[in-house]
DNA sequence: TATAAAATTGACAGCGCTGTCATTGCCGTA
DNA sequence: TACGGCAATGACAGCGCTGTCAATTTTATA
């Protein structure tokens, strides 16, 4: 831990500049002297300085994640996902939990950057799509990049998954399990997310020449509550759907305790699935069937393009859309129509 | 961005050393010199460089924070709480998600402490017990701020809540709404937290000469499905409790779901209260009264700790346990035996 | 074998700041 | 008036690394 660069150098007998060039993994050094001087590295117990190379090379070897409260969880993920890639690349996350509704934050953006000028910025939702923060990261010049941002961001690449189609393939899959009675329970209607979802249940539907009886669809605003209330709605009708899809877990685990306390079985009467694979969705009982996110991939992803590795994906020149795969979870909550 | 620091002593007419004095507030700088400096500084937009700071003086201006995989909701707390003191001293948060169980952790982590040479650590649950973490950071002669350990930590200052008096007052809220028919699901035996609280609730019941009837306590593992579990013994006895306290919100929640399941109102029939204020808490229904954790206070309370302020508490010329204040929410899924 | 071209390597000057220690100017005291 | 003492300030040398560019060696080509 003591040792420096002119440590190693002497040890190996090359110059600073060539240890560097190791360390670096740069060009333009021959296979003996890379041994070399890998080895008296390993010997000497080096590591490089990231402060002293940070003012040399004036990059930070730094990512910062910003994040304005969305879901603990979904934030969680991220980061485990971005700190992977970053400890591919020698980098290190610094995250920065903001709260747009108090304090200053434009003024804490600020001195986060003016201090540690990170060398890129991982935008996660809602905070990817606040104007005044993008381009404040605009004007600096700072490469950043949204994570699942409900709109177009000009030129700049953005990382997300497909609601459209993830829901499609959930409302096929209950399709399959025979079900043709499908309710659907919508989600929050500020969030983009929302709409997306409920257009791939009305494709699918579509395709699948079934009718959507509008009794059966309900507003939700996300929470477990709305699940209860919007289940109570639909059962209470003459005639049940066999299956209710919900735009998220928590209204989903909501239309079960709902579903038992009218006495109908889950998946027995009634299939139910959700959306996310919150942590929710695996303790509930009967665990959810439900659609997860990839979130983590997205967290990898962001980190990756910021530091340059250009993604192993499609190939149009300039891709600039990177859509991660989802992953249909099969649990408890639902079975084929008896 | 761009001015440095001679810049601005050449505005302000002075060196730059006293300019860096100023910067840092240290003393011997007259009244007079330390506003022309900071004028200058302020006009020039003048942000000090980090990593130009770190290596003149080998400070980082970082603490890592170390945790594997606890709840996100604990988590994110901790980071909220850790970044608002941060930004207090100048200092940014470095996240570091390990997984125990895979990889080589403690090579990540020697990388960590190599390249950043972060100023200290906050060591959030479980990983604070682990001793070969411990040690290295110990032997690394790294300050290190475990949260909420199980054991003691020789002379290391450490910040944790009170479960045994949160229990207790749990349950003493409980015997104040009128019930003296109590169950109790404890939770995973390997959580130290489960055997205090467990603690609390024996010496409150004792207290108030109230019995602890020996088939309304069951064992839990802290999940939702546990807790419909034990609600299904419990409320299949021919006498039943007025009101159960989990041991966590998750089996709350099934105890809620199961009583539900079997006909009971609650809070009507049957009182049921949680622990730990997680977000599950406030999104089922009826939302849970519960014990919220000091989480973010905690985060906050570790990394001044390791800034160095000593916290304004007790007195004891060494303090070596802060105990943060718990809080009893008060919810509607519990109210007074009728 | 000579010579251009390419591949390796190294010398050196900072990056922007702080630690150390020397210098200056001012005060009170004898 | 002279001198010790202290507060305020500055000069200077790095911190440990990388960028630049020049020097050297190797390889390819004619």
């Amino acid at each position: 831990m003591k040792s420096t660069i002119t440590d190693v150098a002497r040890r190996a007998g090359v110059s600073m500049k060539t240890v560097s060039r190791v360390m670096n993994n740069e060009p333009s050094v021959s296979k003996a002297t890379r041994e070399k001087v890998k080895s008296a590295a390993r010997e000497l117990d080096y590591t490089p300085n990231l402060a002293a190379r940070r003012l040399a090379s004036s990059k930070s070897y730094l990512i910062a994640m910003l994040y304005d409260i969305p879901s603990p969880g979904y934030v969680i993920n991220i980061q485990k996902g971005a700190t992977t890639a970053c400890r591919e690349f020698g980098y290190h996350l610094v995250v920065e939990p903001l709260e747009t509704m108090e304090s200053n934050v434009m003024a804490d953006i600020e001195t986060l950057l003016g201090h540690l000028r990170v060398d890129g910025v991982i935008l996660a939702p809602p905070l990817c799509d606040n104007g005044e923060v993008v381009s404040l990261l605009a004007r600096r010049n700072i490469p950043y990049i949204p994570i699942a941002p409900s709109t177009q961001h000009g030129d700049v690449q953005i990382v997300k998954m497909d609601d459209v189609r993830a829901a499609r393939e959930m409302t096929e899959y209950l399709i399959r399990l025979g079900h043709t009675d499908i309710g659907f329970v919508k989600g929050h209607p500020r969030h983009s997310a929302s709409a997306l979802r409920f257009q791939g249940f009305r494709e699918a539907m579509r395709k699948a020449n079934l009718r959507i009886n509008p009794d059966w669809i309900e507003e939700g605003l996300f929470t477990y509550k709305c699940g209860v209330e919007a289940a109570g709605k639909i059962l209470s009708q003459s005639k049940k759907p066999s299956a209710i899809f919900a735009c998220n877990d928590d209204m989903a685990a909501g239309i079960i305790a709902s579903a038992m306390g009218l006495g109908l079985k889950v998946p027995e009467d009634l299939s139910v699935c959700g959306f996310d694979d919150s942590p929710l969705a695996d303790s509930v009982w009967p665990r959810l069937t439900t659609i997860r996110q990839p979130v983590r991939e997205m967290g990898y992803m962001a980190a990756s393009l910021l530091l340059g590795r250009q993604a192993p994906q499609k190939n149009k020149a300039e891709q600039l859309v990177f859509s991660l795969d989802h992953a249909l979870i099969e649990r408890e909550s639902t079975r084929s129509k008896s």
